[in-house]
DNA sequence: TGATTTGTTCCATTATTTGGAACTCAATTT
DNA sequence: AAATTGAGTTCCAAATAATGGAACAAATCA
């Protein structure tokens, strides 16, 4: 089984990286196809994408959609399912590192007035897993549990920059980089030399990679073994943070990000 | 001491009915399992309670934390995976629903300034798709995604009572009735009887039925021809909500409802 | 009306899952 | 230190489920 370790997907791409699942793995495509489209999908656009037999795609597709999975409405077309919903929310609300954390995301909220995220490093991509905003009306998943590239985010630089270097030898050739902004890194070159100053600096910056008018200062939250890599900023829109004063925050923001690793110390032991 | 956080409403716990999706199936069990409990499960007390043999236990696990939707930490303990947040992000965000609601929430709450919610009907569980509440830090998927018993929300009684009677003499039966408080229903015969009262009125009251000290008024949101049952509520301290002043929101509340219903007769077509 | 696209069912073949047992490794007891 | 227990992992013949081609409906089009 020579399979490629850990490493995966990158963004919407197709994974060519097959892992050995059995079944589920055939499944979890389909799953990937309908929740990655912009609009629920007709069986034969399906059909079309997972280049499969029809009488295979149309027992998996009744499968998914009879476990809750996969909705199926009036006219034919396929959607992501509520039980989705459910299980993110059991999953979401006894994660141990949200928990740890969220004390001081709120403390470095009250301390900054910006928006604060917390996010961990799955793959290739930034998970957001909690953020704490201001009075706007909550539009909350659209941050959390959304999945954003590792190489144009804070909280994704920050992470990298303590990845082992054999992890990060490994994830950088398969990213593929995409232009969000005229200041996005496009190539691993020059990545790679900013990860160097950032774990040399501890903090990291996005000086609007992803989006244009947003700026955000970011740390990295490790545990000993580098099983698990995080991080979490401070973001908001350019004209309100200037670098000057993303520069001044860079020592809170660590500070927080030290807080949690301590507690995480405590609470979930050293040894990890 | 992470647990806890969450109130542990098991509606439809186990499954009588073993739906026949094969393989999935079986997974499916093990992911419920493990994203039920309420503590990392380690892989003897998935044994014991999957009662299955140790070697197949041990592939679907494999199975299973392979695709990032259970994960196993340091201690041999499984949890839910993160992968879950991120399919659920995509579901959160497309669904029609939620979006065609979305403005009419937001209005509802201006008028009300009250925590206004939005649930859908999944077999005898409310799913709670959106809410909008007042400047608290947010505390989102505590509410979204989350899955409440029908019997003792303002949102699934009302839901019940457009529910047509085969189907809900269908479900009655299968309820499993928990006290949450002094005045949650626990016999199908007077939770039959207020859903009646419920069907004339067109609106629902939540008398501190689920949590002790919590009110709510509730109107039903249905498709035409039923495939569709979810609700809107306006919900608060009984200290600040008399009953007088819920039955007073009551006209809002259905106004809101029928406001969403006719999008969606536009949006999706008048068919379903 | 016939032709075409779209969706569904069937079933022999094939591949995966199953489950018992043997094995490793660590912790605990004798 | 040796033996015992407990927890987790691996193996492989047998059982089972998935596969995919083709035939069958059902809608849509020309």
């Amino acid at each position: 089984m020579a399979q490629a370790d850990e490493q995966q997907e990158h963004g919407s791409v197709s994974r060519e990286t097959s892992r050995d699942t059995g079944t589920l793995g055939k499944l979890m495509v389909l799953l990937d196809l309908v929740t990655h489209a912009d609009a629920p999908l007709r069986f034969t656009d399906i059909l079309a994408l997972a280049g499969q037999p029809r009488g295979t795609l149309h027992r998996q597709l009744g499968h998914l959609v009879e476990e809750g999975l996969l909705e199926l409405d009036a006219e034919g077309r396929y959607a992501p399912g509520l039980r989705l919903l459910d299980l993110a929310a059991r999953s979401w609300a006894r994660n141990e590192f949200r928990l740890i954390a969220a004390p001081h995301l709120a403390a470095l909220h009250r301390q900054t007035g910006e928006t604060v995220h917390l996010g961990v490093l799955r793959g290739s991509s930034i998970i957001y897993l909690d953020k704490v905003e201001g009075h706007q009306p909550v539009r909350m998943y659209s941050q959390i549990g959304n999945a954003s590239p590792c190489y144009c985010t804070g909280v994704g630089k920050a992470a990298l920059s303590v990845l082992p270097s054999a992890r990060l030898d490994a994830l950088l050739p398969g990213l593929n980089f995409n232009r969000f902004t005229p200041s996005t890194h496009v190539r691993p070159e020059t990545l790679l030399a900013e990860i160097r100053d950032i774990a040399a600096a501890g903090h990291a910056f996005d000086r609007e990679e992803h989006e244009a008018g947003i700026r955000c200062v970011a740390a990295p939250i490790w545990s000993d073994d580098r099983s698990f890599i995080g991080g979490v900023s401070v973001t908001g829109p350019a004209y309100r943070l200037s670098m000057e004063l993303l520069q001044a925050w860079a020592v809170p923001v660590q500070l927080t990000a030290m807080k949690i690793m301590d507690e995480m110390r405590i609470r979930l032991g050293p040894r990890r």
